[in-house]
DNA sequence: TGTACATCAGTGAACGCGCGTTCACTGATGTAC
DNA sequence: TGTACATCAGTGAACGCGCGTTCACTGATGTAC
């Protein structure tokens, strides 16, 4: 058992280190990270961390995508720490696991989902992690379907065509599920869901909510449980 | 007829014409406005645009407070320009004037609605301008309701007690309408409408639609008319 | 096991740059008599 | 109407600062024989 070296090891520790730092670097700077402030938390020269990191916007990138991978894999746990038949329960878990993280984290949160960073192009590897969430969200509505247990409310707007073709095209791409399990309206509904869980996130975190929702908690779990009535989710037993 | 006096006249021009050369600038610099910048796009030395702003933070407050009364000027005028009976024409015009200006103004959007400018610390006045979109739409819903219009389908969420006390508190603290107009209920789905709305154009401003919907006016619009079928305002004549 | 060499982490000085803000100044424009 | 003075817009140099990145370096740690 020769595994990685000594010197491969310690090397993965300092970028993990380098990492850690940023994350906290980035409560202050916001996304104009700045490198020396990094090796100045640490203790080090900010030419030091160039054994480690090619550029400033490679660190970033590097924050981003961890950032996804951190917010989805809470996400999963979440849901899969409840029974597959409880559609509610795994949904709200999941919404909930999102908002816990935000609020521990709001500093990457406004990186992932703030506006983008001047300058800073992410690259095309950050694209996947980033929609861990919704394909949760839509999974669970897909599995609720499947058991029969799906009875979304009547509303009257029809989907437009061009819509239902853009949501058509993704229901085909999706890799876990036969198409015909998840209808176009109800993928509709799961992506007014996702675009309020991360709408009503922002605005909490944001401090938009300042001096108007003071039962935070209550309020979001209450708007989760909205959404769930629209896509048709059973409550909870 | 004496009026402001010429000196005042250019001044009051000359800050116009910085405001704007900054509105631009923000394109490039995101929120880390610079001064240097806006006194080069303007052909002038840095230190002469301190003649009229004491700070770089008092430039970003204006541009803030001028932000927010233009998306509320535009929002204001398109209900306006609809007949007060037709609720559900007002509602779209609104939410599509919202994110017609977002689109037009992508930089001062995120001024607003992107993640806190680092060390900058929105001064109390921006407050009151920056309600007056949602207390659009809440005026919407009352004016449907007094009208007897109203008729929002039954979800099985009840209100938890402590949000409906917040949302008492706000409605109490409304200038406009008898707190009696409007229900508990109905603003609980006004708020969740706000955040579709803007959680919707954020997502789009922000490029986290790019490679999923294609279709995003008839997008933006069908999910606007879902938010307004679950407040229950009548649908178009 | 011991020696010779290669690898590589971290240093410290230096580069060129842009930033916000201050200050004494010069002219031009206004005001008072 | 003309002169004397006050006001104020814009200049240009300077301040102290922090930034990302480069480069030649020094030691320590690893590898090959």
């Amino acid at each position: 058992m020769s595994g990685p070296s000594l010197r491969a090891r310690v090397r993965a520790e300092m970028i993990e280190e380098i990492k850690a730092a940023a994350r906290k670097r980035l409560a202050v700077d916001g996304p104009a990270l700045s490198l020396r402030g990094v090796a100045r938390d640490m203790g080090i020269v900010a030419s030091a961390l160039y054994r480690y990191f090619p550029s400033r916007d490679d660190l970033l990138t590097a924050l981003l995508l961890e950032g996804y991978e951190n917010l989805g894999a809470a996400a999963t746990t979440a849901a899969t720490a409840r029974p597959a038949s409880d559609h509610r329960g795994r949904w709200l878990a999941v919404c909930t696991a999102v908002r816990d993280w935000a609020i521990a984290h709001p500093a990457e949160y406004g990186l992932l989902y703030g506006s983008p960073v001047p300058g800073y192009r992410a690259p095309q590897d950050t694209v996947a992690p980033a929609a861990t969430v919704v394909l949760l969200l839509a999974d669970i509505a897909t599995a609720a379907a499947l058991d029969g247990r799906l009875t979304p409310p009547p509303l009257p707007s029809p989907l437009p065509a061009p819509v239902r073709a853009d949501l058509r095209t993704l229901i085909e791409q999706r890799p876990t599920a036969a198409p015909a399990d998840l209808p176009e309206e109800t993928l509709d509904r799961v992506f007014a869901a996702w675009t309020q869980l991360f709408g009503l996130i922002t605005f909490e975190i944001f401090g938009r909510l300042e001096g108007t929702v003071t039962a935070r908690a209550e309020y979001f779990d209450h708007h989760m449980n909205l959404m769930a009535d629209l896509i048709g989710l059973p409550a909870q037993p």
